[in-house]
Parts: structure tokens; sequence; C-alpha cells
DNA sequence: TTCGCTCAATGTGTCAACACTTTAGATGTT
DNA sequence: AACATCTAAAGTGTTGACACATTGAGCGAA
């Protein structure tokens, strides 16, 4: 019956997501390092599955980025490399600057009382100086833009390029000021967005990521000055 | 002997993406009809390898949007509408956007050598009112200016809405007018792009694309009124 | 010592067979 | 006739085994 029950909830992650995800979760906690070769075998002893399972996995997870398969030697993490990481940022940017043209004419209303309420919600976030629910509404409210675009592609592309980053960047530690900075956008950006500006939603959300970029780079050239 | 000079080059092209590069091909011709259902069996006989080597080829081209895998009910080829073939376009306008940006500022002297060449020779096709080769031109001009950019990533990215707008858009045939405004705007673009004006080029090669789409539209529609 | 060769060991590429799920046709009941 | 149930056929999911490629250690010649 709960059997049945997930499965009509269409919730139920097939076998090989729930590979991938294992996976990625090693990646992600670090128990495959970049960089790291990753044994077909080994890997698919220490999941319980069959050796085959844990290759397609595995391949799966090169088109997603996180790893890279050389003919015959197999798979290894990524390393993603500053330089590849600013690439990924700049494609982020041109998929923003979409997602904000798509949203801001398919805006419904349900969709910008959320939004309202989201806002509000990371200015009390923000007042309290709680930068961990700054971060999780952050993220929330880009998924709700996305989700207003309406275009399953862009979302899925997007959670893609955000996984990968991820590789890279660890996790994201921003000062009040940064914090601040990025409110004031999103304020701009839903004000043009609600009043269904088009063009300016798009550029807004575009620059919105690109200032994002700039962010991460002082961060990072900030701990290592002669990289 | 030979064997080991074409693997240095690293031209040779895996047995899985060259199962890839039929199945495509296939979907191309139209042998797999968008919305048809692919059987991995019969796949597997038709191109003479194992089932399973069948069933990762198809796995593969769902991350690159040409097939859609259902669980448990296998892959179908995608149908792609209007409205998502639009999305699309849009979404490499935004691309088309960052390539521009990128280009103007990376832009090396080889490299602009070799694009005026190619703009000369698109100058002679359209004198001669030669479609075919101007088409073909067409496209490398494009892929020009993308590995301008030298964003790897951007470039996959491209390539991979171009091949899944062909589902949609199978061959694109213009009139002459459309080609003159096509090269009119190449020419502006290029011009931009020699005198490394940033944004100039980022808007210049977005709207291109842009009217590209309305082109694309036009066409559509008059053959198709009430879709 | 150093270079090149051979050959085993490790690991990936491919396959055919088995297990499970879906689907559609047949059967019986209301 | 309409509907639900059951069952066999077709197709996908998963596995273990075999074929092939890569790698590195051991050996011998210059």
């Amino acid at each position: 019956m709960s059997k049945v029950a997930l499965r009509d909830a269409e919730v139920i992650a097939t076998r090989l997501e729930e590979i991938q995800d294992k996976v990625r979760s090693m990646i992600a906690d670090g128990t495959l390092q970049p960089g790291e070769r990753v044994n077909e075998q080994a890997l698919a002893v220490q999941l319980g599955v069959g050796r085959n399972s844990a290759r397609e996995a595995l391949r799966s997870l090169e088109r997603s980025g996180l790893v890279r398969i050389i003919p015959n030697r197999g798979a290894e993490v990524r390393k993603v490399s500053l330089e590849a990481a600013l690439d990924l940022y700049d494609l982020r940017a041109s998929i923003a600057r979409t997602v904000g043209r798509l949203a801001a004419a398919r805006l419904e209303n349900e969709e910008e009382t959320q939004l309202l309420t989201l806002m509000g919600q990371m200015e009390v976030a923000l007042k309290a100086r709680d930068g961990g629910a700054y971060h999780k509404l952050n993220k929330t409210f880009h998924d709700h833009l996305m989700a207003i675009s309406k275009n399953a592609r862009l979302i899925d592309l997007s959670n893609t390029i955000e996984a990968e980053l991820s590789l890279y960047l660890r996790k994201g530690v921003y000062t009040m000021a940064q914090m601040q900075q990025s409110h004031a956008e999103h304020c701009k950006l839903v004000e043009a967005l609600r009043n269904g500006k088009v063009a300016e939603t798009a550029e807004l959300f575009e620059s919105h990521i690109l200032t994002g970029k700039q962010r991460m780079l002082d961060t990072v050239t900030r701990s290592v000055p002669a990289a």
C-alpha cells in the first residue's frame, strides 16, 4: 500500500538516481576527493550493487560534470579549477538572464505572493544577522524564480551547474555587507518582475549573478593572494 | 601502428560515442520519429551491439536532451513543442550575449584573421546565391565565435541546445533577403568585436540570435497558422 | 646504471542471461 | 454491454562472467 502511494506521488527515486545521490554525497563530504580515481568495482561493492549499475551512475554523473570519464581508464572526480568555476558563473548568468525574461512574462498571482513572503523572511534573517537562515532563503528564492520561468529544461540545467559549482565552492561564507548588497539586488529584481518589465528583469538577474561571481572572486583572491 | 597514431591524435571516437552518433543521426533523418518509443533490444540488434551498450548510449542521450527516459518504460524521442523551442532560442540568445562579452575581451590576432577570411567567403557565397555554402559557413562562423570565448562549458551547452533545437527545426531554409540581413548583422558584430567593444558585441550577438528566433517563428506560423 | 622488453595484475568494455515491471488481451461477473 | 480481474507477452532493470586495454614490476642487454 505505502509502496503504491509512494509511487503515485512520483517521489520515489529510481535505483539509479539513488546511487547517483550516494556518489554525489560521497563527493560532497570528501569521501571521494577531487582528482581521485573511482574504481567501479569498489564503488559497486561499497554501495551493494552490481558493477554495471555503479558504472551507469558514473556515466550519468559525467554528464552532470561531477566526474570525468577517460576511455579505458575509468572515472575520476573532477577537479574544478578557479578558471572553470568562473566559466560556470558566466553560464549561470546566461541562464539567469533567460529565466528573468521568461519569469517576468509568466509571473502568476500566487507566485507573486509567495515571492513577497520570501522577501519578508529574508529581511528578517538579515536584521537578525542570521547568515545561515539567509543562505537557505536565498537558495529558495532562486529556486522560486526558476520555477516561475516554467521551463523544466532551464531548471534542470541550473541545478546541474550549481552542483558542479559546489565542487569548487564548498561552502560560501559571506559578510553582512555582501548579504545586504545581495538583498538590495533582490529587491530591485522583484520590483521589475512584478511590473512585468521583461528586459529589465533579465538584465537585473544576469548582473545579480555576475556580481555574485565578483563576490566569489574577491573572497578567493583575498585568501589566496597570488594564485 | 596506425592504431597508435590514431590514439595519440585522440580523434578516435569511443564505441559509446559512435553508438550515440548513430542514434543521433537516426533521429535527425527521421528513422526515429519524435514521440516514438525506442526499444533497447531492437536498437541493439540494429546497431550490432549488446543491449547494455545501446542502453548506456540512450542514457547519455537523455542528458543531451534528445530522448526522455521514463523509469521502467524506456526511452522515447523527445517531442519538442514550439513553446519549448522558443524558450531554447531565448537561452541561446543569452548564451550568445555571454559569448559576445567574453569573445570581445579575449580575441587574439590569429583568430581575427580567420574570422575575416570567413567573412570574405560568406560574402562570396552570398553573391553567388549559394544558400548551401552560406549555411555551412554560417555554422562555422558561429562555432568560431564560440571558440574565441574560450569557455568550454559554454560551447558544450550551446552545441547541446543546437542539437535539441534541431529536433524541432528539421532544416532551416532561408530566403536571400534573410541571408543578407544575417550577413549584415555579422558585419556589425565583427566590427564591434575587433574594436574590443565588449558591451556592444554582447548586445549585437544576442539580438542576432533573437532575430533568428523571429525568423523561425515567422516561417513556422506561416505554414501552421493557428497552432 | 639505464633503457627497453615481457608479462602478470588490475581495471574497464561488452555481453548474454535472469528478475522484475508494465502492458494489453482474455475471461468472467454484474 | 461495461467493468474489474487475471494472465501471458513484451520490455526494462540488474547482475556475473568473459574479453580487452592499461599499468607497473621484474628481467636482461647495452
